[in-house]
DNA sequence: GTGAAAGCGCTAACAG
DNA sequence: CTGTTAGCGCTTTCAC
């Protein structure tokens, strides 16, 4: 039989609320030797507090809820480990869903959230422009409901909404910079879906890159992927009869399937074309040809997005917080000085 | 304010009962007109069921627990992706705890979960020999509290328990059996932990494959490793002033690291070398040589668990079950045949 | 310093 | 076919 608050006040002859009051150490003048008394017996008999119960009284579960496209993919993964291990100092929990990108199932992930009474919900989500809509709606469901929200890397949105963003204009422009700087003038990009701010900024970057060195912009040179590895390879066959010198791919798994579709065409990485990628995949650094790269600091960005909400959860009117991290050019072999 | 049945109750001038028992469409034979009427004005009234206080009341939680070691690496982000898929499917939650190999967070975890009610359990961890008996403690506690237990590859235990394995001694015997199919006569394994029984059984299948094919067995061609990329490099190094035509690394990260100790040490890999791994991790597909590997069927592993555990929480009383998985030999560019 | 009592939202007998 | 009732285990005033 389980062992409840009520035993362990009749074994040591005191009443439930004040070993309530000592198990959750309370603020509250209770003899130190009672106190003492509480927390030995309880030990001996083994108590372990229901959280149910004290979840139906406080309408606090100390549980996070975090939803994301798919925890199979090594970046959300990364951010999710950020999230738990940050939720693990403090005590806190995590409820996981994958939505594998579909807009119901994350509709769901979201209700089933509620029910759970999560204290908050890191949301992520990589809408195409057919889904944005739903993924609004879904948005402003969680608003609607009061349950602290953070978002990662979008924050477009009426009202400040907390997020966790990486400056990607700056990324773009840290990438394509690296690459006129080692003598590229014909640079090709493979970005993200082009209903996604991340892949929008970067690009501005590249192209305010090729302003402030007054090289030509050429659209002709812009691919526009999805972020998957096969969209790096058809990023190569659209470009395999244009003239180019180096590749910037919006993010590492593009990149790896740049590789190989330059092997395809008999191109060698760096001697022919350059490549650059993004992110910082743990991939990245155990290639054959180490890729150059932009790191995202996306574990510490898991990190902050419990803080936040933590402290979202426990202040509940304190203002929305954006946090801005910074990203960094990891230079491996990929990359190099065009002859 | 959030609505409750209460609340519904008194829209429709029905009792709580009532309505309980049709949002929960429990067999009884309520009267399809207020069956309706009480749908309906859930539905308006956007009424959202509270699981801390059902969960209180019955003691079901609906929620799946899973202990593993960390989500960031691909295999157990792929088993966890299976489980959550077959949870999803039934409307079932998972909490997810990464133990980072870590005894005493395990048994963090394992406390956190029994606090949150879950109904379920599953357990994948890679004790070293030192955290053997933490480990054992933690799996006991856990049997002793009745919940549901799923393990993963590790079988070894006094009593049945439920759990997914594959037959790593196959495994190990289908991967040797290929490389002696090529000729090779002088391979290297590069083992897991020798206290993981995954590790042990794989290598009983390498010994079994050269006693089956008359070979004689040499001990100074096995370096054992413990899963990591850092290790694959480490074992060559070892290996380094070895005789040898072939490398086995038991799982495919370590396989990594061969390849990149192997370029060290201007070995090519097949030319020079053949590398077998094993797991099938998704990168094993998009490297410069893609690689032969043994591929575990890991994902349905997972799903597999979590119909494991719901079937057991709603059959307390049923026989644990061992799932047992087939191996499947993906051949690649990696291997061949020995000149 | 400590206890009594009420109630969070829901479900499960049992009664009608 | 539907309603009444009694808690599940915990927290929280308020009273002593």
């Amino acid at each position: 039989m389980k062992v409840t608050i009520k035993d362990i006040a009749k074994a040591t002859g005191l009443s439930p609320a004040t070993v309530s009051l000592v198990l959750n150490n309370r603020p509250s003048r209770i003899a130190e030797a009672t106190r003492a008394r509480i927390l030995s017996t309880a030990r001996e008999m083994g108590y372990r507090p229901n959280s149910a119960a004290a979840s139906l009284r406080t309408n606090r579960s100390y549980t996070l809820g975090l939803i994301i496209p798919d925890i199979q993919n090594d970046y959300y993964a990364t951010y999710a480990k950020g999230m738990e291990d940050a939720c693990a100092e403090c005590g806190w929990n995590m409820i996981f869903c994958s939505t594998n990108n579909s807009p119901t199932r994350e509709r769901q992930a979201i209700e089933a959230l509620f029910t759970k009474n999560v204290d908050g919900i890191a949301l992520v989500a990589t809408p195409s422009k057919d889904d944005e809509n739903d993924f609004i709606a879904n948005r402003e469901l969680i608003l609607s409901m009061k349950t602290p929200l953070v978002q990662m890397d979008l924050t477009a949105y009426k009202e400040p909404i907390n997020a966790v963003i990486s400056d990607h204009q700056k990324g773009g422009y840290m990438a394509t910079r690296h690459l006129i700087a080692l003598g590229h003038r014909k640079i090709a990009f493979i970005t993200g879906p082009s209903s996604l701010e991340g892949s929008q900024s970067r690009l501005s970057g590249c192209k305010k890159a090729f302003q402030d060195n007054n090289l030509p912009w050429d659209d002709g040179l812009v691919y526009t992927g999805n972020y998957s590895y096969a969209s790096g390879l058809d990023g190569i066959d659209y470009l395999s009869d244009k003239d180019f010198t180096a590749v910037f791919a919006f993010n590492d798994l593009m990149a790896c399937g740049v590789y190989c579709g330059l092997e395809k065409y008999g191109l060698a990485v760096p001697t022919d074309v350059s490549v650059i990628g993004y992110d910082d995949h743990f991939v990245s650094g155990i290639l054959s040809v180490p890729l150059t790269t932009i790191r995202q600091p996306i574990y510490e960005m898991g990190k902050e997005s419990t803080r936040i909400l933590i402290h979202a959860a426990e202040n509940p009117d304190a203002p929305p917080v954006v946090s801005k991290f910074d990203l960094k050019l990891i230079v491996r072999k990929s990359t190099r000085k065009i002859r």
